[in-house]
DNA sequence: TATGAATGAGCATTCATTCAT
DNA sequence: TATGAATGAATGCTCATTCAT
């Protein structure tokens, strides 16, 4: 009983409450939306009196803004370490892009959080996520210049990189969202279609090889 | 007085009402998102008492599904128009992705209704939207194993269609999103762009063409 | 029944309801003051639901504004009807503390909000009672420049007549809250005795009947 | 560490603490009122955490109450010292009202307290400003009695003393209240003001010359 | 048909107050 | 003695929804 007692302690220290809260307010959050999502809730699920939360964490918008943040890191550092190394353009990007997918499997409702919640909620946290993606966008605008100079770069491609690169973000995340309805698929597979998608398309159209209407 | 009666437009009939009430939420629903859309808005700029909103359309939910469907009946049309006719697979696409492009560029509320609003709600919006979706995508399986088909189908492509076309109908979406925040490059640029990333990609893969880790 | 029915009857015009709502703020504002008295007893007494009381008239602060506002008028056109009139300064003074004093007696509610409610409450509130109380101030201090006048006006009398008429509108407001405890006055007698405390000591002043220190 | 502990002044006796408290409650109280003050601001200026408040002075409304009799005890002792003495009538009087004023010049926060803040707090506080006041008012009519016994007390006068007296001290009060938004004024001249209202209009009143509505 | 009038129910937020250490 | 940690309880305010006319 002593541990017990231990265990489900109240007074505990400052931040391991706000883990607990934070915790409890990605799963709401998740489960329910920013607006259909209740402090309550929150507060009952984090096993947190409300007042803590307020005191903690602020009002609600802070409090979902301090879970954006926190996932939004931890997603950035998982795809980062992914891209890192000496490796050739290419492999970089499929280990980004393995390593995203991978940190969607694990992490569900912190995806669900960062990508369906966020997008609709106008302002400071738009803005936030939007920078998050800005940092994507231009980690993968980065491996495909470096990529096109290797192969020398045309005018088509120099001017579409950016686009390029903001698709395939875009598309990985729809991928995402697509792979929540259909969990029966490798991560590794849909990193690796991908890459066939965007590596060899891209690489097409650095190569000249462009495809035209009148074609 | 019967004159200033017809000039405040009471008595009219039933569709025409309809119709200003929808015109009206999808106004309000893309300019504050479902939750901080309010009745009392939509009710004002309809210029319809909220009594009648509710004797037509039914509850809040029941509005905002409205719009959805109604504004995705129009997306989609437009598109299986681009589509339409006796051209070759990758015409259609181009076709296809042109048109929407052109939709979107054209009606920005419907398009911010339907893609950001409508995801970040669960239930029976995303229900819809996904519903649409999967058309979209089926749309494009369809174009990609015709033409995949031409070109003799290998087993990897056979398996990646539908996740192919799942990235595809994606990158268009974001693609269009980040349109709007770059909107000075044309409709027809941005569906080159796209047919460029995905043909292509697509074709070096049914071509066996493929890229792997250890390549 | 029917008869009932009307009396107790939902579905009032607006300006009958505001009226309602008014009279059962300023009860409940004078029985518990600004802070303490809750909305919830507000819409209780007045027998509207809260939401009206929203629509109708707005934030706790704008509802205690428009009391404050609709009393401060009242009482002011007492006081002024009872200046009104040919007569001579001493009795047209005489004449509105007798109308101040009877306003106080007959609307015990009414002078508890203004006075004593106001007073603690900073910012637009203290504005607005500060602004009658000028008000009142000016008037008196009219009548007392008009009197001096006639009688010839010392140096110290015009330096101290704004300052006399502050001090007069202050001690008949504090007569009216010692009056409050006790009732068993009447208010002529209250309105002769102030009259006589300041009417004939300012006119012994402009008389040159100075007291100082050292006489 | 000793001196440390020294230094954040920890372990003091408990007459200190207490008096550190009811500085910061003046303070605090006479910043933002009664109910905006919050025992956090308190607890904070005071530089004493809130278990100790509640510890040496109980609830906010102990706390409120023994400021109000502290500074009401302070003011009290400035004006009778200024009254004591052998003078006659007119001179104590002359000397309270001028110890009141400099008291009021010197002790703004202990002024607002007093006058603004408790005034409008019903219950125990009121009673208890109550109480201080009744004692001035004592004060006062013993004054005004014993001046009036010297000159021959009328019937007239007789009767109003105390209401004189209620009024006398009403004005000094309203008085000093115009003083805050007035403040280029000397307290010796605000009470020379005083006097004059009102120790020569009650002298006439005493000397029969009578203000009637009539005459 | 059409609406002004009305409300039930819920939610974010705050604060005086008290344990456990 | 002294405090950081914690909360129960209340309150202002909003909004989808529905009568009565």
């Amino acid at each position: 009983m002593e541990v017990d007692e231990r265990r489900r302690s109240r007074r505990l220290p400052r931040a391991v409450r706000e883990r607990q809260i934070l915790d409890a307010a990605v799963l709401v959050f998740s489960r329910h939306g920013y607006h259909d999502a209740s402090m309550d809730e929150v507060s009952e699920v984090a096993g947190v009196s409300k007042p803590m939360i307020y005191a903690y964490l602020g009002s609600k918008e802070d409090l979902f803004g301090a879970c954006i943040r926190r996932e939004a890191q931890l997603l950035f550092e998982a795809v980062t370490a992914g891209v890192q190394g000496e490796h050739a353009p290419d492999m970089q990007l499929w280990h980004g892009l393995a390593a995203f997918f991978r940190f969607v499997g694990e992490h569900r409702e912190s995806w669900r959080v960062l990508h369906r919640q966020a997008a609709s909620h106008g302002g400071p946290f738009s803005d936030e996520v939007g920078a998050m993606r800005d940092r994507a966008i231009a980690l993968v605008d980065g491996l495909l210049v470096r990529s096109a100079k290797r192969r020398g770069l045309t005018e088509q491609a120099r001017r579409a990189t950016e686009a390029m690169a903001a698709a395939l973000v875009g598309s990985a995340e729809s991928l995402a969202d697509w792979w929540l309805d259909h969990p029966d698929i490798s991560d590794q597979l849909l990193a690796s279609w991908l890459m066939n998608l965007a590596w060899m398309g891209f690489g097409d159209l650095v190569a000249g090889k462009v495809w035209t209407p009148s074609s």
